[in-house]
DNA sequence: ACGCTTGCGTTCATTCTGTTCACCCCTGCG
DNA sequence: CGCAGGGGTGAACAGAATGAACGCAAGCGT
């Protein structure tokens, strides 16, 4: 099977090294171009005749054009690359449309490498059911393509964490400034069990920490989240 | 909530006619119009100015063109109609290329009427989620609504489960707060197979799991019906 | 400096989870 | 009527997640 060539979109120079770089991280990908504009990825997709690229890392917010219209023109012209969309937009309005425009994903920025890399490979397993040339059976086949593209995120804790307990303590720690006997406190949860997950949020980037000075005694930490 | 308006396009009368009884059967959709052709699918669709059809319940064999062309005039002209596939077609490639214009789903005919409903309920749910003029505060919300719109179809009872169990374990849950050792006591079921149960109606998201902190030990997972 | 004060970070007992596997019951078949 | 097979159950077990206890770390005050 060889490497699934991807086209970088974003107009911020250093996002645009950083996705690509990101990319190439994800074993089975390669990156065959970037673009920081919406003239500039449909010129690169144009030339490569439509089937030099595989998918496409698009920005919605492009100098130019809107990433939503990059979409519509690529399909309007019959293009079927497949398009992850990677954008700080947050209106469910723009979700909807991408969604009825067939992207494969739709990456919120600002995002951790680990989300990245499970849309990445979410879609390069599609692909490896979906590249035959063959045909589907039955629907429990087409069925567990789309699943596989769009089915909920599988995310791998640490042993001696549990999943429930540290949405728990996101929740509670807010917008941040909370010690960990403070994230005990609201949940219910103990100080030493807060402190467990708070500094796994720490680990993953998720967190920070930071002591908080004045008082006598050993200084509390702080955690805030990113 | 309005029920969702259902525009079927289906070049065999019979057929016409049976999927739109198969839609009205589902509750919360209503079938708008009825198309033969692609041409006249269009002409619906841009009479009604876009805004009145939710959802297409689309024949890919039709008598003047592709569905998939009809899916890519509608991207072209701007639409963000949702689009069903609902076709015979069992090509990967038309698969792919309907996946890349944003179909929520492919049915394959011929189909059941609980494979039919499972989509138009998975879609209906999708909508709830979208359709707010909101935005998304994190990744996982929009990934939740991917996976609704696309995740795994079950629509059985997986073995190993038996459905008088299923009813025994749902009643003796009331309204919630009990642990599997408790629901196991109330019905003089052993807990592993209270669990085995009510792990099930979590995965169906007819229950939900919480953690009972404060004591010493493993926490105890409480259920609680949704 | 040096103690004082306060909470951090760690260890470890505790309790319940999640899984495995043998058993039992039912059904179909020779 | 005996036997094989499969689906559903529960006893036993390995270990996962929590919190109490405790020694030590880290600022503050004199």
């Amino acid at each position: 099977m060889s490497d699934i060539r991807v086209l970088v979109v974003e107009d911020e120079p250093l996002l645009a090294e950083a996705h690509k770089a990101y990319t190439e991280r994800v074993p089975g990908f390669v990156v065959v171009g970037v673009a920081h504009t919406a003239r500039d990825a449909m010129a690169a997709l144009r030339q490569r005749g439509g089937t030099d690229v595989d998918l496409v890392l698009l920005d919605f917010r492009l100098p130019d054009l809107h990433g939503l219209d990059v979409c519509r023109a690529l399909r309007a012209a019959g293009s079927s690359v497949d398009v992850l969309a990677v954008t700080s937009a947050r209106d469910l309005a723009v979700v909807r449309t991408a969604v009825s425009l067939g992207v494969t994903h739709y990456l919120l920025k600002p995002f951790t490498f680990a989300a990245f890399r499970d849309k990445l490979e979410r879609y390069a397993e599609y692909r490896r059911q979906a590249l035959a040339d063959g045909e589907v059976a039955a629907q429990h086949e087409v069925d567990r393509m789309f699943a596989t593209l769009r089915g909920a995120t599988r995310h791998t804790l640490p042993k001696g964490l549990d999943e429930h307990t540290l949405h728990t303590v996101l929740a509670a720690l807010g917008d941040g400034g909370l010690s960990a006997t403070e994230v005990g406190q609201r949940t219910g949860i103990s100080r030493v069990t807060a402190r467990r997950y708070l500094e796994y949020l720490v680990s993953v980037d998720r967190a920070v920490r930071a002591p908080r000075y004045g008082t006598p005694g050993r200084p509390e930490m702080e955690y805030r989240p990113t």
